[in-house]
DNA sequence: GGACTCTCTGTTTTT
DNA sequence: CAGAGAGTCC
């Protein structure tokens, strides 16, 4: 046997070792929990060479589904063939794009990954939806988080009012009206939000349960990462794609770490799995990252939590006890100080491995206010950013380009290719002209861009030779990969003499970079041969364009995003009342949810801690008086 | 136009 | 809680 089993802990092992019927691991953090999944998906796979069954490990992140695939298939080659390690929204548009013509989507449907294309075709719905509310003026950009939590409980649209009104939300009647056109006219656009994919996908396995019954059979065995995060919409496809025969579900979670509540995901979710599908649970209490002293201050806080599961035992540090205490807590009488004197504790002790060290905030506001501190002490430091699109002309185009290429009257790629050309190339094409031309002949935008921009006597050579002979290649054949190999090398001829030629080519450069990895990533998961041009946007747009971070800076996470991760050394700043915990936990009280849900921030926060934890708090942040925070004294810290 | 009070809204983010 | 914007008064 190749998967070796030796260096696993009792709990581990017999996780890794359960074979039939449903479980529930609930993991501590540092348990080792993705080891626990990827063992035992390698050991099934290995142990059972002759099988055909494939096992499906679902997760929330690309990167997680990523680091899962790359441990597989690091135990077991070849694994990809008997496995489908993927985000459920990637999961829900495979199943829609094979399926979806019966709710009358096609198999190009394209996502909504952007806050403004879902706004916009909100303020379409209001504005189908007519006249006759004159009194109050509702717009997408106000209405989109309704919609959005709507989709998210995956609440059918003869329900939606009654589900409104129970959430006091006036004008129940009015938004339900809005929220049905909504999902009407994400279908006729052949465009889904992330919400939707994941509701369209439960109706389809609702309505039809001869896929149901495919996928039981393809996929008898179900794995589910982070189980916590799961919304109700999401709990609900899981429910459909476990065999009710066999239930061979294996979920791990740690109801510990439920930090996203509001965005749907619910301590009650877990007691409600265990429920309905009677499953054993195993917990892994074991801690492999903290020192033994963090273990003891997060046990001692989260016991505050009374809505826990019954009988979670305490973390159990397994490190060894150092000399120094490896928990430093630092008070100020002023916020800027600090922050300051976070930055020059790290260039004293730290220096040579900025990236080894974190500094984690609540609120981005306070990471701001801290970068802008590292800035004038000369301590490198980056915000971690989100990126939904390529903003640079180039990846613009190109990405209009393929888009354009997939449905081929997008009024609004057009709209940003002719942009984005203006920019590389100086030629001004207008998108009405080309509207119309292609109204005259076959109402194919791409071409007729194409043939608009080829009539235009400035263009160079170069762009030229490139328009006539590649475009058709994607216009004509579809031949993506031979396209994109001719575009690059286009942009990466485009005249030296480029007007904003510094930045715009450290831009493009990095993100070039950033899709060669997400191309990367595609191909390990797809297989290049499978992959089809509406594949391709589909992952590309469930995915963050984000760059890849710099060497030898200090990471600033918000305690959200730093969860799944670890770092040498932690610094949590801004412990005070009304930042951690958040004020609007304080206002609905003590014992509130939000309470709870703020005191597992802090859990989160300080279990990242592999070596080092610095908490430090003022007495003063931007200007206000401030107590220090509650979980200091939980903690046993003053 | 400036000082004042009021009311409303907002934090955390992956896909 | 705290910041923004609207409205009021002089």
């Amino acid at each position: 046997m190749m998967v070796d089993l030796s260096s696993l802990n009792e709990n581990q092992l017999n996780a890794v070792q359960w074979q039939e019927g449903p479980l529930l691991v609930l993991a501590g953090p540092g348990s080792g929990k993705t080891r626990v999944l990827t063992y035992r998906i390698s050991r099934m796979i290995e142990e059972s060479p002759d099988k055909h069954f494939r096992i499906l490990g679902l997760t929330f992140t690309n990167k997680a589904a990523a680091e899962m695939r790359e441990r597989i298939d690091a135990l077991v080659p070849n694994a990809g063939e008997r496995t489908l390690l993927t985000t459920f929204h990637s999961f829900c548009a495979d199943l829609l794009r094979q399926h979806g013509h019966h709710q009358g989507l096609r198999p190009d449907f394209s996502i909504l990954s952007q806050q403004a294309d879902r706004q916009a075709l909100l303020d379409e719905a209001i504005f189908k939806a007519g006249e006759k509310n004159n009194e109050v003026f509702y717009t997408g950009e106000r209405l989109i988080p309704v919609i959005t939590r709507l989709l998210d409980y995956s609440i059918s649209i003869d329900k939606a009012e009654t589900f409104l009104q129970s959430q006091n939300i006036r004008e129940a009647p009015i938004i339900s009206s809005f929220y049905s056109l909504y999902r009407q006219l994400m279908i006729e656009k052949n465009s889904l939000d992330f919400g939707g994919l994941i509701s369209e996908a439960l109706f389809l396995l609702e309505q039809k349960p001869s896929i149901k019954k495919q996928v039981h059979r393809i996929y008898p065995y179900i794995c589910v990462d982070e189980f916590q995060d799961t919304n109700l919409s999401q709990y609900k496809i899981l429910t459909h794609l476990v065999s009710p025969v066999t239930k061979n579900l294996f979920v791990v979670a740690d109801d510990d770490q439920i930090i996203y509540q509001w965005n749907g995901a619910n301590p009650e979710r877990l007691k409600e799995l265990q429920k309905d599908f009677e499953m054993k649970v195993l917990q892994l209490p074991e801690n492999y990252r903290c020192p033994p002293e963090v273990i003891d201050i997060a046990n001692k806080l989260i016991s505050h939590n009374l809505n826990r599961s019954a009988d979670k035992e305490l973390l159990q540090a397994n490190k060894s006890i150092s000399k120094e205490s490896p928990i430093h807590v630092h008070f100020f009488d002023e916020w800027e100080e600090e922050a300051s004197w976070v930055a020059k504790d790290i260039l004293k002790r730290h220096e040579k491995s900025l990236n080894k060290c974190v500094v984690l905030a609540r609120t981005r506001r306070l990471l701001e206010s801290i970068i802008s501190v590292f800035e004038k002490n000369g301590v490198p430091s980056y915000l971690a950013m989100r990126k939904d699109e390529f903003v640079g002309a180039p990846m613009f185009w190109l990405h209009g380009v393929l888009r354009l290429a997939n449905s081929r009257q997008d009024r609004e790629q057009l709209r940003r290719i002719c942009k984005s050309f203006y920019t590389l190339e100086g030629i001004n094409l207008d998108v009405n002209d080309i509207m119309s031309q292609a109204a005259t002949e076959d109402g194919d935008y791409l071409r007729a861009w194409q043939r608009a921009a080829l009539q235009r006597s400035e263009i160079s050579s170069e762009t030229r030779l490139f328009l006539e002979q590649s475009i058709p290649k994607i216009s004509d054949r579809l031949d993506f990969w031979k396209f994109l190999e001719d575009a690059f090398q286009w942009i990466d001829n485009l005249p030296e003499s480029h007007p904003q030629n510094e930045e715009f080519f450290s831009e493009y450069k990095e993100e070039k970079e950033t899709w060669d990895q997400l191309i990367m990533e595609i191909v390990a998961q797809y297989g290049r041969d499978q992959i089809t041009l509406h594949l391709l946007l589909q992952e590309l747009d469930l995915r963050s364009k984000a760059p890849k971070p710099p060497k030898h800076a200090v990471p600033c996470f918000t305690i959200h995003a730093s969860k799944g991760m670890e770092f040498d050394h932690v610094y949590l700043v801004g412990l005070v009342e009304d930042q951690l915990p958040s004020w609007a936990a304080i206002k609905k009280g003590d014992d509130s949810h939000e309470m709870q849900e703020e005191r597992r921030n802090c859990f989160v926060a300080i279990t990242r801690t592999q070596e080092s934890l610095s908490i430090s708090y003022s007495s003063r942040v931007f200007g206000y008086t401030k107590e220090p925070s509650r979980f200091l004294k939980e903690m046993g810290l003053v």
